[in-house]
DNA sequence: AAATTCCGTGCAAACGATTGCCACAGATCT
DNA sequence: AGATCTGTGGCAATCGTTTGCACGGAATTT
């Protein structure tokens, strides 16, 4: 059981105090050493194994280098390029990533921020909150730089990183109207998350427009399941004016509209062409392969994961918000309209 | 600018000395205290927002209650639900995860071991390694707990969590040779990693069992990668005997076994039907959904967490390692074999 | 009743690093 | 030549906990 190695230590095998083996080790110190010294100091450090203790660095500098990620799933496709985008970017800059899973509860969210200013982040990455929440409510908002990651808060100052939805929107009713489409039906996301209710208000502005007639069906999904993408093509079947293209908010909706539309009988693309959004990992593997939009996912997570540390560090010109571009991904889920229609 | 509540300052409202309310606010204290002064502690540390400083904890107790993760990458289907079993069982102990990702980059293992050891982790949870690294013989070994999850290093003493890989393969053998097949080839996963191997044992010894006949072909693959499954089916096709069923090591090989067969125009199940193993999330949403193996991911990180944390607080009666049973799901990949055969 | 144990609390020493301040050269300026 | 810098390095305080030890009084034992 070998004691580790501490400042004191390197200072006594050199001859120096530990102060002047502190400022020897800090690249970016005010006070300088002379280079002489600190080559020997440098040397016995490695010599010896010194690794510098975060606990002692933390107690006294009061920053960990650490920062809370707050997600809905870790489990869902949609996160983990996210993830890994932070995890890299952070790496880096010297930072690592805490992660926690809320599975959507606002009550878990809470707990978790708290658990983690508790081990003291200097900073949270939230990839969960709701367009109504107020971060900036919180008790720990003046304590803790936030950024919002995929998703934002209306009508809020905290910054965020999110894709340009609408844009996304707006290829994919370009893409579908220059296949001939006309009846074009959508399932949105959930409307207490930007995501669902930016692509939906790109949807229709872009129909708007195209000038797709009338105002298009849309159902909307109470969470981004296949399930509920099954259960919303259920209803527009049953209930809307009939349609030759689905647009989904998300290609988990669109895996799920797809199914429900072949246990009808009806086939993708042939008989209603179907898109997503994200292009998560495996939907060009999917027969058909799905046409979506394909967010930036990693570059996502690693704006974010900049924006941040840039706000710890109060780094100049720091923006406030980023909006990353998209691309419309053509695949097989998408085919120009039949001509013989009803 | 608030500063911080400090047990001092919970001690000073009191009116008693700040050892005092350390060990009142510390339930599994040696030292007790009277309960009508906890009780009084206990309001005013609530009253004042106390919240005790991790890094002084770490400090003092050399403990930061973090447990570091590494991984291949977190972007592969197979680690998220394992990452999330962690992570909950770690939650409900009081312990966080910090997972770094190394593509398989043995040199990048390191680094992040090194990394991970610096912050001070009080164990090593690894998801990376392959069947000849030797943990023990790293100097942060010693020091560290370390606990191997999903895969594990042969012939060494290091615990590890994972699944009963023979017994699935045995479940699919036994299910293609009661849908009447006897013509079987597999895909290998790549041998230097224990899932690989394990797998491949497993279905070699499970065709002896069961009698069929030769030695049946395999492929191995380079990679858990769609593309390694087209390769190597690609060479199975062109190099072995014709075969009814392909066996392959994990999903992701079979998605791109059942690409590279349908390029060929062989359909699947009808010509080949194909397995896959991990039950990876959307392998039920393939055409045709995926005959495949349920490791029990979530519970085997959850496992690996528990034992783990059982090691760093020198729980009684901890086993060494651990085999979780795995299940057979039948889904449309595989049928019975056409009568009318060449 | 004297001696011993217990119980509840205070005291102070760590844990390992950062950093403002001081001191002391030798160099530079008037 | 005397005064002022400037570059190096030491000193000591501080960050917030945990915990072994001491100590006084009450309760128990003999």
């Amino acid at each position: 059981m070998k004691r580790r190695v501490t400042l004191k230590d390197v200072a006594d095998a050199v001859g120096v105090h530990l102060s002047t083996v502190s400022r020897a080790l800090d690249p970016s110190s005010p006070h300088r050493v002379s280079s002489e010294l600190a080559e020997r100091i440098e040397q016995a450090s490695r010599a010896l194994g010194y690794r510098k203790s975060s606990a002692g660095y933390s107690l006294k500098t009061n920053s960990t280098r650490m920062i809370g990620v707050i997600i809905p799933d870790i489990t869902d496709p949609a996160f983990p390029p996210i993830i890994r985008g932070i995890e890299d970017a952070l790496a880096r800059r010297g930072y690592v990533a805490i992660v926690a899973n809320t599975d959507g509860d606002a009550r878990r969210e809470r707990d978790m921020a708290m658990m983690l200013r508790d081990r003291g982040v200097d900073g949270l990455l939230l990839a969960s909150v709701e367009i109504t929440d107020d971060p900036s409510r919180e008790d720990w908002r003046d304590a803790t730089p936030v950024v919002t990651v995929n998703r934002q808060v209306f009508g809020s100052d905290v910054p965020s990183v999110i894709a340009d939805e609408a844009a996304g929107m707006d290829a994919i009713v370009t893409h579908l109207v220059a296949l001939g489409h006309r009846n074009i039906a959508a399932i949105a996301g959930p409307q207490h998350l930007s995501t669902g209710v930016l692509r939906q208000r790109g949807f229709l502005a872009a129909c708007a427009a195209l000038g797709i007639g009338g105002s298009p069906s849309v159902a909307v999904a109470r969470g981004y399941r296949e399930e509920e993408g099954e259960r919303c093509t259920e209803t527009l079947l049953a209930t809307a004016p009939p349609f030759t293209a689905l647009v989904c908010a998300n290609d988990r909706l669109a895996v799920g509209a797809i199914t429900a539309l072949r246990r009808r009988g009806l086939e993708c693309p042939d008989d209603v062409a179907v898109t997503g959004f994200n292009d998560m990992i495996m939907v060009d593997r999917l027969t058909p392969p799905l046409t979506t939009v394909r967010v930036p996912k990693h570059q996502m997570g690693a704006r974010a994961a900049d924006m941040i540390v840039d706000l710890i560090e109060g780094k100049p010109g720091l923006e406030r918000s980023a909006m990353l571009p998209v691309d419309l991904v053509v695949r097989g889920s998408t085919a120009r309209v039949r001509s013989t229609v009803g």
